[in-house]
DNA sequence: TATTGTTATACTCTATAACTATA
DNA sequence: TATAGTTATAGAGTATAACAATA
């Protein structure tokens, strides 16, 4: 029998935790990377997404939906806007609302970064089968549901 | 056919990156709340364990299996030694290296908090049956052998 | 001159809490 | 008085780079 030298960190890759964390973190440096190009990051690419799916909201609505103060979407709308991505218009039913909707612009950039994402995933994935894939992502569902399905959303890295 | 409203994050959850980031922002806050009542910190943790695991080191050795700047290793291993858990010593060999070692007390916690984090992760993956828990367990090793196992190894949030 | 550990500095990110304008 | 959005402030966490001791 081979005796082999083990990295010092293969001892952490019994705690699912670590894999979690490790993963999570490179695909969110990885994602923020790919979505760099495009002018947006992935929180950004969140908000696209939402607004796409279930259509226009207050920026409100949006940071309950994210699970961001209110004062963060500021800046986050702010640089969507200046980009023409999204717009903002004051709801003639209460002024006091923003309400932020999709542009044309802002459609079209979703559609090339969803590209982007769905790449970078069959990437991450490249070595399982599709079978695989496919598994993984249903276990994945399935904790996150117990965990994350009701309760509230907090900020993901 | 009934028709229901889903939540505007239900969008999200189709990119595995998402519900990875998002398990792995979850389990990392999780694990520190748990240690904390044992003083240490998830990066603590490991860092017991890699003592454990492969013996006393240099601070320059384990910064670089936990992929951490030098400069942050003296704030984690100063904490673990006022609290009894390690021991600095100066080697003979070469007095400008600080030989890490475990303590009995730094055996003794690592002992207690790898009872909680066994919990946790049963906590974590109640959902599963036992070979749905392993199948997770080893699809994920694998996307992170591909991924982190020869590469520098970045910081777990 | 190069390396280990340490300290100092500066930067990024974030939540919290005022503040304004509308209601 | 309460709420949507905005701005200001302060705190945590971090990397980078300067520094001292030793090789």
């Amino acid at each position: 029998m081979t005796v082999r030298k083990p990295r010092p960190t293969e001892v952490l890759e019994g705690h699912i935790g670590y894999l979690l964390a490790k993963l999570g973190a490179l695909s969110s440096s990885r994602m923020d990377a790919e979505l760099a190009p495009y002018g947006i990051n992935r929180m950004q690419f969140g908000l696209l997404k939402i607004l796409a799916a279930v259509g226009p909201g207050s920026q409100q609505a949006l940071s309950g939906d994210l699970g961001m103060p209110p004062s963060r979407m500021v800046a986050l709308v702010d640089d969507l806007e200046d980009q023409g991505f999204v717009a903002r218009e004051r709801s003639s039913s209460d002024r006091r609302v923003n309400e932020i909707r999709l542009t044309r612009e802002g459609r079209a950039v979703l559609d090339r970064v969803n590209k982007v994402a769905v790449r970078w995933q069959d990437e991450l994935l490249a070595d399982l089968s599709s079978s695989e894939q496919k598994q993984l992502v249903e276990l994945l569902r399935r904790v996150t549901a117990r965990h994350l399905g009701s309760g509230t959303v907090q900020d993901h890295p």
